[in-house]
DNA sequence: CGACTAACCGGACCGAGGTCCGTTTAAGGT
DNA sequence: ACCTTAAACGGACCTCGGTCCGGTTAGTCG
């Protein structure tokens, strides 16, 4: 059907450093301006309260040009945060050990949480806004707190050593609808490895340490 | 400041048989039209299309009573998929063993990920149309691909014998700001009690079976 | 049976995201 | 310098989720 447009693509990109086909100049001095504008309404009233309409205005664009440059509300967001971002990568990429090269990978990845929950904290706000609905809501919703709960029971029986609050939080993820739905399209993976996965995740969870 | 209103909520309850408190025989019967309509709709062009307008005007009621009944949009599908998510609950709270009670609790776990799976795909479309935004483009993030293949090449780095994608992709999960967030906020864990989980996660995925 | 009231109804209204298309302009070739 | 044209611009416009409030009605009590 709408095939799309045959010219520049609305930034998707965020760190794959795919260099930026060079905008013409009016472009690029109209992105900068766009992401200061952004950047310092989100500071002074919330990454949450941001309006596209209010940035094009602060930035003294059009609406349109907003949306041609960042696709959506989110592709903004995302832009805000690619700067940070590109700073978290390079500390895991190319940083100092353990958490960059150097370290036995087994270090790397402990190293990997800490610091990602770390980035994180650092910049909540911007990424609880980019990702659009409540990312707060779902996890209040009544039929996920029941499975919560029937897992959380069930590793306490089995007399795991795990945290298991935190542990029944990690078998949930595994199952989100969005992930299993990507997995099994986007990716083509097979049901049978979806469900090879889980199993394999529940036996690592029960294991108790040595002892 | 708004004080919520003293009277019936918007039934957010879903499952946690909180009797509904009686509506009055309109209410009622509106309530039932617009599920009939909603379901209808939602079979007949898809769920993802349904809009909020259409329900009411299809259920012959105005805009304003949909939203006074279920809340919102998410509310609505939620309480659309009510009825499978209370079969599945009631297969795994009361249901017959392994997935039951009767089972060893690890038994129990391992039954509960393939049921969910099957139960869930069974529904898919609502179940993604429920969780507003594109449960999909989420992961095609460029940041988040990266984070995925640092942490599978880690993983196969390391040596695991896990299936690196597929523990990567709980890894990541396991890091989910909307999660994390809830974790210490919402719940109000300590951070060095989540940093703990990860590091226990990242133990249990490299552990070598017994071999 | 009539009055009283809490809950409900409906649809006008609002705000924000996203689209469209006629107009303007930067960049490169002549 | 001038012409051409792909790309960028801007803001009117559309859709939809969500709110508001004046009017209506089911249920209750005397």
């Amino acid at each position: 059907m709408t095939s799309p447009p045959p010219h520049g693509r609305t930034e998707l990109s965020l760190t794959p450093a795919e260099a930026p086909p060079q905008l013409r100049a009016d472009a690029a001095r109209n992105r900068a301006r766009l992401l200061e504008a952004a950047a310092r309404l989100a500071a002074e009233q919330g990454a949450a309260n941001l309006t596209m309409e209010a940035v094009a205005c602060a930035a003294q664009v059009g609406k349109g040009t907003v949306f041609r440059r960042f696709g959506d509300r989110s592709g903004l967001l995302l832009a805000l945060l690619d700067h940070q971002e590109q700073r978290f990568q390079a500390a895991f990429m190319s940083g100092p050990a353990p958490l960059g090269p150097g370290a036995p990978a087994g270090e790397r990845l402990h190293a990997f949480g800490p610091a990602a929950l770390r980035h994180e904290d650092a910049h909540r706000e911007l990424y609880l806004a980019a990702t659009q609905p409540d990312p707060v809501r779902r996890h209040l919703v009544p039929a996920r707190l029941v499975r919560l709960t029937h897992l959380t029971t069930l590793l306490r029986e089995a007399d795991t050593d795990a945290d298991a609050e935190l542990a029944a939080q990690t078998l949930l993820g595994y199952l989100d609808t969005g992930l299993v739905h990507h997995l099994l399209t986007r990716r083509g993976l097979p049901l049978s490895r979806v469900e090879a996965g889980w199993h394999d995740l529940v036996s690592r969870m029960l294991v108790r340490g040595d002892r």
